[in-house]
Order: C-alpha cells, then structure tokens, then sequence
RNA sequence: CGGGGCGUAGCGCAGACUGGUAGCGCGCUUGAAUGGGGUUCAAGAGGUCGCGAGUUCAAAUCUCGCCGCCCCGACCA
C-alpha cells in the first residue's frame, strides 16, 4: 500500500501547451511523465509503474515462446555497422559519438548485428538451434522530428527479439511463434490490434507484419479490406485490378494542344475540360545517377517505396528542373511518354491499356490530347506504382478497401540470411555442410506502447487503466478526511486489501472531496472506493469501476468478493 | 534541411507596437471556515523576463548573435 501523501502524482489542471493528441496530455496532467527537451521523457513513478507492467507481460509472453532473454549495449563501436553496410543505410538515424581515444562509436538504433556477431561467436552447430534471443532496452534514433510524447522519441525502450533457424521452415515457425505470442502480449495489454502486411524498410528481408493500433492520431497509413481479412501498410498496400481506362474519343490521332502557363494536373486539368484521372502523370526520377521517367495516373500519387522495390531497391530521388529539362526538351510541367528517348519508362498497371489520354507534350506550353499508350509510346513495362487509396479494389478479393490510421507498435521480419552471411553466423549441418542461419526479428515498441494503451483508453476526464497494466489496481479514497472514522476505516481497508495481494493507493490527502474524485478519474485506477461519511455510517464502503462507471455499495467486507465479481483478482 | 511561431513564477497566459525596473488565473505556504465532484476568506512565498552582446540616463520591451521548444513542409511537376 502506497499513501499519496507519500507517493509523488504531480497531476496538472491543464496541460502544457505543447501536447498535441489525447494519450500524450492525460500521460502529462496524470503525472506520468515529464519533458526533459524534444524527444525525452522522465518516466515518474505512476508512469514507471504502468511501464513495468507493461514489460512484464512483454516478458511473461517472450518466456512462454521460448525466447532467451539477455542484455546487449546500448553502445556499439562503427565497425560493426560497417560490416553489414548499415553505418550509410542508418547513419541518419544514428547518435554518434567519440570515447577519449577519438574511437567513433554509435548508440544503437537496432541491435541485428550485434545479436547475430554474438551468435557467429557461440552457435556452431544444428544442435544449439533453433534458439531466439530478447531483450528490454533503451534505443536511440535521431528521428527527423520527435512529437506526440513517447509515440516518436529520441530515446524508447523497445522489446527487440532474433530467431535463428538452421532451415525455412524452422524460420517460419519461429516466426508464428512471434506472432501469436505478440497478439496475446497486446491483448493483455487491452489493446485492440489490426495486423498489417508491411514493407521491411531499412531492415531487409522478405516479409513483415506489422501490429497497429487504429488511432486518429496515427502516423502511419493503412487500408484494410471491407470484406476479407487484407489489410497492409500503405506504404505496400497492393492493389487489385481496376479496368483499363479508356476516355472519349478515344480513336482519335493523338494532337498537341497548348497549354501555357499550365504545369500541375490540376490546372491542365481545368484548362482542357478533362478529368485528372485522364491525365498521365509523369515524373522524372535519378536512380544512381540515370533518369527514369515514372507514369502514373493524374488522380494518383507515386508510392516511392514500391518504385523503389521495382528499381531493384535503388531509392529513387525526384529530379531537378535542370534534370528534366535535359531529359525532356522541357521545363517540368509539360513531361510525357511520348517520344520519349534515351530514358527508361516505367508506368503504373492503371495505364495500362489507356485510350483517350492526356499528358505533356515534352515541350514548353504543350499537352498531348488523344493519347493512347500502346499506340503512341514506347513499349512500356507495367508495374504497380502508386499509394493504394480508399475505394480501391483489394487485391484479394476485389471489395473495396477502406483507409485508417495506426499506430505501429509491433513489428514482426522474416530477414532471411542478410546478416548471417555477412556476419558469418553459420552453423555445421549433420553432415558437417556450414550454412548461414535463417533469422527473423521481432520488435515491440515499450514505450508507445503504453502510450497506446492511454490512446486507446481514456475519456473526457482521464485515463481508463486496463487492469493488467494499472500502475496500482486499487485507489481507497477517503472522502472527508476531517471524519475520523472515514480515516480509521480507509486505512484498514487498504491494509486488508494490501494483505491479500492487491496494489493499493491510499488518498489520505486532507483536500476537498471534489479534487480527489477529480484525480481519482484522471489517474485512472480502475477500481475507486471511497470512504464516506454516509455510507460508512450504514456500514458501507462504495465502490466504483473506472471503466464503465458501474457503482457498487458493500460491506467493507465483502469488497474483495465484489473485485472478484468484477474479474479482480489478486 | 526549408518555412512559420514561441521562450515572462510549477502550469496556462498578459505586459512588448509607444523603453521607466513585472502582473493575472490556477497551483504552492500559513491561518480560519468548510467538508460527497477542482469550496471560500485572509495573509504570504516564488521570476537571472532563454543566453550573450549592443543601443540608451534607463531594456522583458529596440538591434544583432546564439540556444531551446512547438507546428507545418521536405520537392507528386
């Protein structure tokens, strides 16, 4: 049993000034956290509290999968990044720092190479497999723009986990095992999940799933199938087929037109009387130093990601106005596949088959009107190109995709070979053959995690705590703390309830009853019961639910039978 | 990295244009009353006005530099 009076829950009336979504206010004014500068937090000790339990079942749920736990360096010296050719792909992301001997080293953003250096030292052979390590630690990015609290920090703790398999199956059972063990890990944590398909980024590898809580205040894009269990980030949402787009007049020559001063979709759009939809939408990129021109339909926005993917995993970089005039013959603004020379085209599968279309002329002040791809433009290599958006087919089973936002809290890779190979964790088969381990990775970001929880559960007055990961279970609040006896019986209460196994903060601070009730809704606790005069005199305690303000009188007794009733248990 | 905004008491803000040595609400301390949803009265404490230069008799206020924080954007022709 904790007294406030003794505790320290420095909650606020209002909150800073500089807390934008929900979760990150009520972890403010509940007294949570405190802002150290941009991107750092002090976990107080309401805060730490909830954190620890978040850790635990993250703990509790790893252990029952299987995996190892150990403890890896925050610090990491250059080198190894260099050996798998990570120092150039996160060297934007990495605080970098120099020890006295001007040694250059990292603080760790990830820690793949340094889990699979360990193991190229201790596993051998296909007997000491498959195994999978975690560990709780601190990482440190330095994220372009840090905001919403602990969502983007500089500095978070994450849940980081390495599968290592002698064969692909072993790899993909690993990989399940992740799986499930991270769907039980966030519904203990009472969060609702949506699992996304994903694109692996700066991590590698061939597949990924991500965890996302649906959230408003989500950073990343989603769409999820209307009727079938599709769902991706938006950044690799596919896309099913959509028929091929053939406009007006279709049969006609294709004809320049002027348009001066016309340069955006939009406004040739406007000027010719046609739909953006009709219009091809093309855009000159440098990829290693080559231009590529990139179709896509006007209506559509490329998705670099997926360019990069069909560039082989270069990363695509927009051209510059010199660039384009070069390649082009023309300012930006007036760029088409037509007659194009000298540069590779790549064009997005809606274009395919498009009749009746209306792009840039490649010289100044003119469009081409009539276009029809297949007849008027070089032969064109089809890909998929562009963001999938609201109202597309999905590429499952055709219904339409919706769009919603997340809150990517797990992250669960299959990475192949990638770091194995290059940091030479191999094993001897039976037959005394060396193969690369197959790994997976499989992170949980701690701390927005919490943070989600707090999203995902509050109301207009403050948070509504999960029991699971409430810092304590129970507030006994005395309600007027001038009646003695409401005293005498709020701290034998919360002595007996402490007694049997429960996490019990007492308010015996002497404040009007309408601050602590005020309190009691904003820190969230999600059982209250108050100690009152009135009850207390016909023998009553009075109990109530944060979640769903379901309100209870009963023997002091009897509480811990009611806590039962309501699925609280020691 | 580009653009915009802000930095005055723990939190939220005013004062700045028109320089004269800092104020309001909440919170905090003490006392009293009150005691079932942020109660009331009284008396207090608390500020290098982000930092450093400059202008001036005088700078929170004007000028320059720096630092920090927040928001938007980061090239979709």
């Amino acid at each position: 049993m904790i007294r406030w009076t003794e505790q320290c829950i420095p909650t606020l009336r209002n909150a800073p000034q500089d807390a934008e979504i929900a979760s990150h206010r009520w972890m403010l004014r509940a007294g949570l956290i405190r802002k150290l500068a941009g991107g750092l937090y002090t976990f107080l000790p309401l805060g730490l509290r909830a954190l620890r339990k978040v850790e635990r079942i993250v703990r509790e749920e790893m252990d029952r999968a299987g995996a190892l736990e150990l403890l890896m360096p925050a610090l990491h010296p250059r080198d190894i990044w260099e050996r798998t050719g990570r120092y150039e792909v996160l060297q934007e992301v990495m605080f970098k720092i120099h020890d006295r001997q001007d040694r250059e080293l990292v603080l760790g953003p990830t820690h793949e190479e340094i889990i699979t250096d360990l193991v190229a030292n201790e596993i051998q052979s296909y007997r000491q497999l498959p195994r999978n390590f975690y560990q709780i630690q601190t990482k440190f990015r330095d994220e372009i723009r840090p905001r919403f609290g602990l969502m983007r920090a500089k500095e978070f703790i994450m849940k980081d986990a390495y599968s290592f398999d002698v064969d692909d199956a072993g790899a993909t059972a690993s990989y399940r095992k992740m799986y499930e063990a991270y769907r039980r890990i966030f519904e203990r944590c009472g969060l609702r999940t949506r699992i996304v398909e994903a694109d692996t980024g700066a991590m590698g590898g061939q597949s990924s799933h991500e965890f996302m809580v649906l959230a408003e205040a989500g950073e990343d894009g989603l769409v999820e199938c209307s009727a079938c269990e599709y769902g991706a980030n938006l950044e690799r949402a596919e896309i099913g087929d959509q028929p091929p787009r053939v406009f007006a007049e279709a049969d006609k020559p294709a004809q320049a037109v002027p348009t001066p001063g016309r340069r955006t979709i939009v406004e040739v759009a406007a000027f010719l009387e046609v739909a953006p939809e009709q219009m091809i939408k093309t855009l000159i990129y440098q990829v290693d130093d080559q231009p590529v021109a990139v179709l896509v339909p006007g209506d559509r926005e490329v998705n670099e990601v997926k360019l990069a993917h069909a560039l082989a995993g270069v990363t695509p970089v927009l051209a510059n106005d010199a660039q384009v005039e070069a390649v082009t013959g023309a300012p930006p603004g007036f760029a088409g596949p037509c007659g194009l020379e000298n540069v590779r085209l790549l064009a997005d599968e809606r274009l395919h088959g498009l009749r009746g279309g209306v792009t840039g002329a490649n010289q100044v002040d003119t469009h081409l009107v009539h276009v029809d791809l297949e007849r008027d433009a070089a032969p064109l290599h089809y890909v998929d190109l562009v963001t999938a958006q609201a109202g597309d087919p999905c590429p499952r089973c055709g219904a339409p995709l919706q769009a919603k936002r997340g809150i990517e809290v797990g992250h669960v890779f299959k990475l192949g070979t990638k770091y194995s190979e290059k940091l030479g964790a191999l094993y001897l088969d039976e037959s005394g053959q060396q193969h690369p381990c197959i790994m997976g990775c499989y992170g949980i970001g701690v701390t927005r995690t919490l943070q989600s929880i707090i999203e995902q559960h509050h109301d207009a007055d403050g948070i509504l705590w999960p029991v699971g990961v409430a810092p304590y279970t129970v507030e006994v609040l005395i309600i007027n703390h001038a009646h003695a006896p409401a005293v005498a019986a709020g701290e034998q209460l919360a002595r007996v309830l402490t007694e049997a196994g429960l996490e019990v903060l007492l308010d015996d601070r002497d404040e009007r009853p309408g601050v602590k009730f005020k309190d009691a809704d904003l820190i969230g606790l999600p059982v209250r019961i108050g100690i009152g005069e009135k009850s207390l005199a016909r023998g009553m305690v009075e109990m109530k639910r944060r979640t769903d303000g379901e309100v209870t009188e009963c023997p002091p007794q009897d509480v811990l039978k009611t806590l039962a009733a309501w699925g609280i248990a020691p």
